[in-house]
DNA sequence: TCCACACGTTTGTCATGGACATAAACGCAT
DNA sequence: ATGCGTTTATGTCCATGACAAACGTGTGGA
């Protein structure tokens, strides 16, 4: 068998690189053929035998994809060009004290120092409150860490850790809240194929604080399912969650079923990266494309629903 | 286009099964050459339409192979046989107090009754402790309701919250236990392929009342990247969770490798239900099949450690 | 009786190359 | 500029063939 063995010279067979990057074999064949990149050696039974350095590549041109440039345009440029591109999206306006709090979270990370990142994370959440922590400094940090890893300074491990204790601490300072019986009941989660669940619980943090009822199912609930339990759980609300790398199309198509399939008095949102990238509207769900929205979509939620509420109590006299 | 539309007649194209069972598409499209299941209908365009039945199927026939059984043998069986298999392996013993647990837990479930199992799983919590809440309840509760989901008393979404509220129980229990600096110090993750961190989290919940210090990665970190984590992080012990899904093999291959970077003075632990399906042993790996044996490993690397450190002590002399 | 090893069978993964639907980009008329 | 039809770009699916590793079985020796 050719197994990986070192690092400098390890090789990934298809399987791998799919899993590392998030192409499907097909898709990965296909740009072989039309682009003739990536064109990995083979072993001696024909099978693609892909370098890290073309692993890497790929990751990065996946990357610029996800934020909506295609690939048939940047697939065969120079790597100083893709690096090009990458920087001239990463750099937004910044405010004053954002850009030192990312300073010391990422050296933090390098640092490796678990109990420095636990404490600057509550630190930060203490002085600013959940709301103004997860708008003002989480959105901007998750950006800063992101394009760090894109830019090699941070390794994956490094982002996991991360993620790992941002969520801990956002999930213990929402279970401080006492629990909430209020209005609306949302109902949280993602579509397979969506792993990520940190938009879930930063949304959770947002809405909870505004008395809002959470139920959140974790990542990757059928469609089907989220259908069954917004009526089971008699929700007000459906909340997804769609990260940057989620097909656009896919998510329009599961977002119109379930749209068709929910009575209308059930509001459907969906957020995350993804939403920045959907081009025709999507009748009867808000998209909701930047965090800090949501408190709004809440309060002209809360408007609409006395609407409806009062028009209901009148009906029924 | 052909787009699912009800639920009852709806049909799923190739990548929507291959998301909803974890069988490859190219697993698909060998059984139906091979077995003649599944043999779905085509659409206009000869693209293959899986019905919901099939799909089940096809999910109760996965379920079996996680368990150790070979497709082959199963796939033509007639769904009582199938049915059979699936309860026969089912029964384990059970002790007086789990049953009726594991009845009120099903029944708040499917009641959607979401404060009543917030209630009911931390007054368990409570009553036992963390570590024996986590081996004599959650283990047994977390078969029963992958059984009671098998058979089709549960729905997908109400495993999911299940599993959802349970983490954040445990969570809380977690960080409820003051920050050690002990030792060992112990990295927590998956493989990427495996999504299932729930494993992790009871580890977890194993080590910190012993006095470990454990920093977890989440799910799906790249085997190079635990490679370098380890490392970067100084720990004694690198535990990996794998669940009955997890493709043996690529396991295998993948504790091998991580074996082979990692100095001998790091000890590899893999944990959950993929090995009790590993024949062969993996010399250097300490296999933890079942979690009670978590807390016996700890306690024999402590032993071992000891007798490491006097011996490397004596050698800086 | 039990273990080790050789050998046939089962099973998953990979490869190739063709087809096609649909989103995106483009060009043209209003 | 806006709307609409056409072309191009791109991803997904299909069929079929090949093969290696894992599995299981039978045989001979300790």
């Amino acid at each position: 068998m050719n197994k990986p063995i070192e690092n400098p010279g390890m090789l990934l067979n298809i399987s791998a690189v799919e899993r590392e990057t998030g192409l499907s074999k097909d898709v990965l064949r296909m740009w072989e053929r039309r682009y003739g990149f990536p064109k990995p050696e083979r072993n001696d039974n024909g099978e693609r035998q892909y370098t890290i350095a073309e692993v890497a590549r790929l990751r990065a041109i996946k990357r610029l994809m996800d934020v909506g440039m295609r690939p048939g345009k940047i697939i065969r440029l120079p790597q100083d060009e893709l690096d090009a591109l990458r920087d001239e999206r990463a750099a937004p306006p910044r405010d004053a004290i954002a850009p030192a709090l990312e300073r010391d979270i990422l050296a933090l990370l390098l640092r490796h120092d678990v109990p420095g990142l636990q404490n600057t994370l509550a630190t930060m959440l203490m002085k600013q409150g959940l709301q103004q922590f997860v708008v003002e400094t989480i959105t901007p940090l998750n950006r800063a860490v992101g394009d760090a890893w894109m830019r090699g300074e941070l390794q994956v491990f490094e982002e996991h850790l991360y993620t790992e204790q941002l969520q801990v601490t956002m999930r213990t300072a929402i279970n401080a809240f006492p629990r909430q019986s209020g209005e609306p009941k949302v109902l949280l989660t993602t579509l397979p194929g969506e792993p990520h669940g940190l938009g879930l619980l930063m949304v959770e943090a947002l809405l909870v604080p505004e008395g809002a009822q959470c139920i959140s199912l974790g990542v990757q609930t059928p469609l089907d399912d989220v259908h069954r339990a917004a009526l089971a759980h008699k929700v007000h609300l459906v909340a997804l969650s769609f990260s940057a790398a989620f097909p656009v199309r896919q998510a329009s198509e599961a977002l119109a079923t379930l749209r068709r399939q929910l009575p209308t008095t059930i509001t459907v949102w969906a957020g995350g990266e993804m939403t920045r990238r959907v081009r025709r509207t999507l009748s009867g769900v808000v998209l909701i494309p930047d965090l800090a929205a949501t408190i709004g979509a809440l309060k002209s939620w809360r408007t609409h629903w006395a609407q409806v509420s009062h028009y209901l109590a009148a009906g029924e006299r």
